[in-house]
RNA sequence: CGGGGUGUAGCGCAGUUGGUAGCGCGCCUGCUUUGGGAGCAGGAUGUCGCAGGUUCAAAUCCUGUCACUCCGACCA
């Protein structure tokens, strides 16, 4: 077909270079522009409003769970950063540093937030002073720096916005009882808005967020069977506190030390839906998040009625709370439809002549292509349903894609096996010894990505050392 | 930070033994078109990444530098 070649020509077929497919995607759907500092991207109008259906989802769920929005500094002094061992030496290697205020060099030099466990700990060290202040719930929307070596839209970022939470609570057990609520609410954002089933699982301490007793995370499948971690919440215990000096007195009287929990999503999670549902035409955008839910293009626009038909229906759906838009630049059809599959839109409309002389329009899903025709009597009802259909399409074919390749081994020569036949997730069995986990890295390639809720038993011993073991672990190549 | 690749019009590229820059797409105008990337006619667009050097003459050769990109090591 002539048309499919033109559409090769265009963006690269993830067949042939997933890397490449990838960039295709995210310039030619207007997503992502370079600016001109290595790793610090544009983030198109197209990309920034998925990204505030995401925020405004999140948002609303951070809420609903009792946590308020704050706005922190950008800048955090370094002897600040320094307080807490772990973290400092954790993030030391990827900061920027501001040096000058104008002409005049500062007498401490101030580095631009990576993360901003340390500006949050030194303000709870200020308001936190009795069990009545407790627990905080707090979030910020922001944008954080780190001077990461190498740099990819969305997945690696030297600035990514994102939305840290960081929480304070009187005691440990509710503190990881909020590590947890959140992990599961990022699960929920994933699954039932993005479209993108997850594994969830604890970090290995090798894994884990520096300066954190724990980390929690959800780890998706990308198409390539490249895991992507998708979100994390940590539990501090109450290092943070102590090496910041938060205290509070309690119900007893008795001074306390309170517990910690920070946990992030970031723009990253663009690249993993990007990587999770796009296919060789392009973008496919899950619909409930998606900026043009519906694109509606008439088809012979020139003739009488058909715009103005094309309109009602986008009223009409606009209306419905969808979030529609008509194209009615002079394009040929055949150029909107092959543009909006590339911009990943769930659901097209077509109307025509034909169409309304048959009181009716033409609906095209975005996931598998399929023609459909919808009565106008019906028109509201279809869509939504569509919609919905898409979405589950979306997660059927992404869940397929996981469990098909998620595999157990029992020796280290099946994982390197498996990685080497198109890789995936691989189950084993763990001793829990960062020798045998850096083994795995060194002889099979790949990194734990999570120790999983859902434990299974594969055998009695880890397959690298041999010793018994009772955890399993997934293994994988992350991006 | 190591290894490879690429920098020429908005995008993709060509440019031979050095001789003064071209093609396709896109863009603009007009007319005809419209159910899978329309057709015809006309038009506009260049610090050849940047800085040196060689030469009568450099997009082309040399040196340096910067950026982007891919593959590794490090990370959300």
């Amino acid at each position: 077909m002539a048309s499919e070649k033109k559409m090769v020509e265009q963006i690269t077929s993830m067949e042939q270079d997933f890397t490449q497919w990838y960039t295709d995607v995210v310039t030619k759907a207007e997503l992502i522009d370079y600016s001109s500092v290595k790793g610090l991207f544009i983030l198109r109008p197209y990309a920034y409003a998925l990204w505030e259906n995401i925020q405004s989802v999140m948002d609303k769920m951070f809420k609903d769970l009792g946590h308020e929005n704050v706005a922190m500094p950008v800048l955090i002094p370094e002897s600040l950063l320094q307080k807490e061992k772990d973290h400092v030496e954790g993030f030391a290697p990827e900061v920027a540093w501001v040096t000058y205020g104008g002409s005049e060099k500062l007498t401490e030099r101030l580095c631009v937030r990576p993360t901003s466990e340390t500006v949050f700990c030194e303000h709870y060290a200020n308001i936190v002073h009795s069990w009545r202040d407790l627990p905080k719930l707090y979030n910020q929307w922001c944008s954080v720096l780190r001077w990461e070596k190498t740099t990819r839209p969305f997945l690696r970022h030297r600035e990514f916005l994102w939305q840290e939470g960081h929480t304070l609570h009187a005691t440990s057990e509710e503190a990881i009882e909020e590590t947890k609520r959140m992990l599961e609410v990022y699960a929920d954002v994933a699954e039932n808005w993005l479209a993108m089933p997850v594994v969830r699982g604890q970090k290995t301490d090798k894994e884990k967020f520096a300066g954190a007793e724990s980390t929690y995370t959800i780890e998706c499948m990308m198409h390539d069977h490249k895991a992507l971690q998708a979100g994390t919440s940590h539990y501090f215990g109450d290092g943070f506190a102590k090496a910041f000096d938060i205290t509070f007195t309690d119900k007893d009287n008795t001074l306390k030390t309170p517990f910690q929990t920070s946990w992030g999503v970031s723009t990253r999670i663009i690249g993993g839906i990007i990587m999770t549902h796009g296919d060789n035409r392009g973008l496919v955008l899950p619909p409930r998040v998606a900026p043009i839910q519906v694109i509606i293009v008439p088809i012979a626009q020139h003739k009488a009625g058909v715009i103005e038909n094309a309109e009602k229906i986008a009223k009409r759906l606009k209306e419905a709370g969808i979030r529609v838009k008509i194209d009615i630049s002079d394009q040929s059809p055949g150029w909107k439809f092959a543009e909006y599959e590339m911009k990943g839109v769930p659901l097209r409309i077509e109307i025509g002549p034909r169409d309304i002389e048959n009181g009716q329009c033409v609906a095209v899903r975005r996931d598998n292509l399929e023609k459909s025709e919808i009565p106008f009597d019906e028109l509201e009802d279809s869509v939504k349903r569509m919609l919905d259909e898409v979405h589950n399409g979306l997660f059927a074919k992404a869940k397929k894609n996981l469990d098909e390749n998620t595999f157990t081994a029992t020796s280290m020569q099946e994982v390197s096996q498996i990685m080497q036949n198109g890789g995936g997730f691989v189950k084993t069995m763990w001793c829990g010894d960062l020798e045998c986990e850096l083994k795995f890295k060194e002889e099979c390639g790949v990194t734990s990505r999570c120790i999983p809720y859902q434990q299974e038993h594969i055998s009695d011993t880890c397959p690298c050392c041999g010793k018994p073991a009772k955890k399993m672990v997934i293994w994988g190549v992350a991006y």
